[in-house]
DNA sequence: TGATCGTGGATAAATAATATCCACAATAGT
DNA sequence: ACTATTGTGGATATTATTTATCCACGATCA
């Protein structure tokens, strides 16, 4: 049970795209350079993030991605659903009827397992809503010296591109 | 990011130790029969919970497994690492120190996702561990029929086999 | 019109989970 | 002592999921 690399990937990126000044974007290789990682798959998180509501993208020669939400309104939660998708961590996968059924009566529904898993997966759950992005940057703010921001500020100015305005 | 199946049969059959009367065992293929699931996968699920010192297994002709501890004393987390083992849901994978490195530096250690994912985890685990193989079997005798339940006893007096006294 | 970008789908490669098999050691019954 | 039975441990296949690659398409801007 590990979660996905593509997690890490999308926060990050959404962190980028966090600091990034109005009206501008950042195309996806420049963002796959940056993380180090294989520029196909960024580009398919990319559109998870968007298809969530996450992200706006526009095509063409200037195009790119930028948040479509205020950084405080992005959770991590987001972000996972987003990523990982609805569905949960635990799935009954039907043990527990075949123990308990007897002969042709099937499960009465609810596995006992599974309502505990639901208990515990909200709790997971509730922190991950309580983490935003503006949270995150403000925690990133503590932790990195003000060299590396500024250093990550520079080169967002020097990937940016400017939406045209409409 | 999904469970494995085999935290479910490792539940399922723990339950089914934990209503085996004392001084007798089950073997694996009896266990494996009753689950449906796949006997060679569910004997590998069985070394790894007499590895984590949650099941006792005498060999020869009238072995079996049998629990090693009290039910209450065996929690859901316990459950949990001896099937995932250790190492949490979440690992890094550098991705963030890529971002906020600048030249060959590396990472001052914490990365900031990595706290909030630990905190989330923690309390996803603090659930399970609330959870015991005693709290379970209450809430099945809630759930089920005591047919269902007479049903199992039935199936487990007919397959248990007796320890020889020493 | 041409270059640049995101979209979407098909598909391959890598990794993790599940499943199968076999030689071995320990135990009980004979 | 012998044999049948059972768990142990490892090697190895199979399957599912994740990650990665590639290509045809449509939109945007110079």
């Amino acid at each position: 049970m590990r979660m996905k690399s593509g997690m890490e990937q999308a926060v990050c990126t959404l962190i980028l795209l966090a600091r990034l000044p109005e009206r501008t974007t950042l195309k996806a290789e420049a963002i796959s350079e940056r993380l180090e990682v294989s520029p196909s798959y960024l580009k398919k998180l990319m559109r998870m993030l968007v298809q969530a509501g996450l992200v706006d993208s526009t095509p063409g020669t200037r195009g790119g991605f930028s948040l479509a939400k205020k950084p405080e309104e992005v959770t991590l939660y987001d972000i996972f659903l987003a990523v990982e998708g609805r569905g949960g961590m635990y799935r009954d996968r039907g043990v527990f009827t075949s123990v308990f059924a007897c002969e042709g009566q099937r499960s009465t529904g609810t596995c006992v397992l599974g309502h505990v898993m639901r208990r515990a997966e909200k709790a997971w759950v509730e922190v991950l809503e309580q983490e935003t992005l503006a949270s995150l940057l403000q925690q990133i703010r503590k932790t990195y010296s003000s060299e590396r921001l500024a250093e990550m500020d520079a080169w967002l100015t020097s990937q940016l591109r400017e939406e045209v305005n409409e």
